[in-house]
DNA sequence: TTCCGGGAAG
DNA sequence: CTTCCAGGAA
């Protein structure tokens, strides 16, 4: 059906939704270095403090990032850009300014969640409660109301400088498009697929998680893809089958 | 699975 | 007008 490739990127996942093998490692390298020759270092996170960071990573839960950047900018107004002054603030006045974010109650109560465990269990420094190694860590974020896997590891990389890769819709849908992994594949264990065949480099998976959500953004939509303009094109599943569609063989 | 429930892009 | 976006809780 599909002509094989050199870098072995379109063979099959195995019956566990993911490829493995030796030749993963040289995969994923291959895809980052095709994702940086298109967008270089991103910069992420895009915030001043890790605060921010924190903040930020609730916020953004299903919503566009410009979405963010204007309830940041009303939180910055109120001098509320901070967990303690989090903590001190109503829940009304926090739930105004994230308005923007959609499902700003909710959201509301997650950043008061967040800024009241950190004040209670930390004295609100969030320098103490990141000096716990990774996976205590984790598992302390994951205990608190409103963060998830996702945003636990956003805020491990980004925000306390962890070596833990994160995973997004994106990520999910990227990497099952190549071929690399079943559509239907959990957070963890995709995580832990990453995780188990990438260099442990902090500013490799800072950059690589990147690069896939600016890969998302700008190409790998759900429903209209821009393949043709893809940097990933020549080593995809998905758009080799599209183009296969799109012109039938002869 | 369903709620949550704003805003820019198309 | 419709879509759908850096998810998580119940």
């Amino acid at each position: 059906m599909h002509p094989p490739h050199p870098h072995g990127v379109n063979e099959e996942a195995n019956a566990k939704g993911v490829r493995e093998g030796e030749q993963v490692q040289a995969v994923l390298m291959d895809l980052y270095r095709r994702m940086y020759a298109a967008f270089g270092d991103r910069g992420w996170w895009p915030a001043e403090t890790a605060e921010e960071v924190v903040i930020g990573a609730i916020l953004v839960q299903s919503v566009a990032w410009s979405n963010v950047v204007k309830a940041i900018g009303r939180l910055r107004e109120r001098g509320l850009l901070g967990l303690e002054a989090l903590h001190a603030a109503p829940v009304e006045v926090v739930a105004e300014c994230v308005v923007p974010t959609r499902y700003y109650r909710a959201k509301a109560q997650k950043l008061k969640a967040f800024a009241a465990h950190v004040h209670e269990r930390h004295g609100g420094s969030l320098e103490r409660m990141f000096e716990q190694d990774t996976d205590a860590l984790r598992e302390e974020l994951l205990s608190i109301y409103g963060i998830g896997p996702e945003t636990a590891d956003d805020i491990l990389l980004y925000a306390a400088g962890k070596r833990s890769f994160v995973i997004d819709a994106y990520t999910k849908r990227i990497f099952s498009r190549l071929g690399l992994v079943d559509e239907r594949i959990g957070y963890e264990p995709l995580r832990a697929w990453f995780m188990r065949h990438l260099p442990a480099d902090v500013a490799l998976y800072n950059n690589y998680h990147a690069l896939i959500d600016a890969i998302g953004h700008h190409f790998c939509s759900a429903r209209r893809p821009a393949c043709a303009s893809c940097p990933l094109l020549p080593v995809c599943r998905y758009a080799s089958s599209q183009a296969a569609d799109a012109q039938p063989a002869v």
